[in-house]
DNA sequence: GCCTTTGTACTCGGATATCCACTGTCCGAGTCGATTTGG
DNA sequence: CCAAATCGACTCGGACAGTGGATATCCGAGTACAAAGGC
């Protein structure tokens, strides 16, 4: 799994503490988490592609969360920036090779194999569906109480929001 | 996820249903798989450093399964191809860019979004863990009984084994 | 003083190179069977 | 006819290229602010 994913939910995890309307320039994202700009810009038009961010252009541009922390999943993240194709993906090797000599009726039920590795993969997805930016912040802000106003004041912001 | 992961499951599938100690060279192997035999035997050789595998060298060698298809595992299969890292890898953003200047105990717990993405893939492999090569191949002798004769049958085996 | 116009600096967005892992291929070490040769 | 030695063919095993996607970067389109100029 590229790093990408990883960069991206820090960066909404960011946003998400200073919430506010204040679009934030990837210039300073970039310099908060100490990754590359123009990269990091890549990740970012994912995910405004996704419509998890939404993009202003201009020199007082920069990007905002699109909508709640709290209606954005670990697997939106993941689905925008890796793309929605399931890692394991069935070639019907079965229908190749001594395969090929029988019916087709043979291939009417479904690839056992294929099934068990997506079975295994719906869990994946199940897990990261059920997870969102904001129960992340909520957890690190239980954990780490100061983690929200050291953010605001990293990124120069109002202590309160 | 590399193709190399479904040849090893369809191979392994085919081997248990012709269980015998007769090993079966990667010639045919891959011939019935319509797969390219230098490139499956590059596979083969990875299951087999990790003993989910027995080769034997020689003119009558091949290869055969060094434990019961019922204690070989998807998932054994699968980090033995891919690997046993994480598909998600924290690099710990968090202490680089602005974390770089807080104390170090800031950091005591856990990354919260690693722990996140880990209890996913915790899940994933828990369903691949859960699922041996013999559940898939009782799988199919249910759905589609003829499979087991058909696969003796263009390997050559004897019908009832 | 105030409004319009111009210029500039800064932002996102997409097009463009670079690198690494997966894919694919090849040849050598080793082994078993068949064949040949000698008794 | 039988046994031993030799030859050969076939197997796995690891070393050697090709390719697509992830990584990383740069430049252009567009915007807001600031400043300058005219009224």
């Amino acid at each position: 799994m590229g790093q990408g994913v990883e960069w991206a939910l820090h960066v909404l995890l960011t946003l998400s503490w200073l919430d506010d309307d204040e679009p934030v320039a990837v210039k300073q994202l970039a310099a908060g988490h100490d990754l590359p700009p123009a990269y990091l810009n890549k990740q970012l038009q994912a995910l405004t592609r996704a419509e998890i961010l939404e993009s202003t252009p201009g020199v007082r541009g920069g990007f905002r969360l699109a909508r709640p922390a709290s209606r954005i999943t670990l697997m939106d993240v993941v689905a925008a920036i890796e793309g929605r194709q399931p890692a394991f993906r069935c070639a019907e090797v079965r229908t190749r090779g001594v395969g090929a000599d029988l019916p087709p009726s043979s291939f009417d039920t479904p690839c056992a194999i294929s099934t068990a590795m997506q079975r295994a993969e719906l869990a994946w997805r199940r897990e990261l569906a059920a997870r969102t930016i904001a129960d992340i912040r909520d957890e690190v802000s239980e954990r780490t109480p100061l983690a929200g106003k050291q953010t605001r004041d990293a990124y120069g912001r109002p202590p309160a929001g």
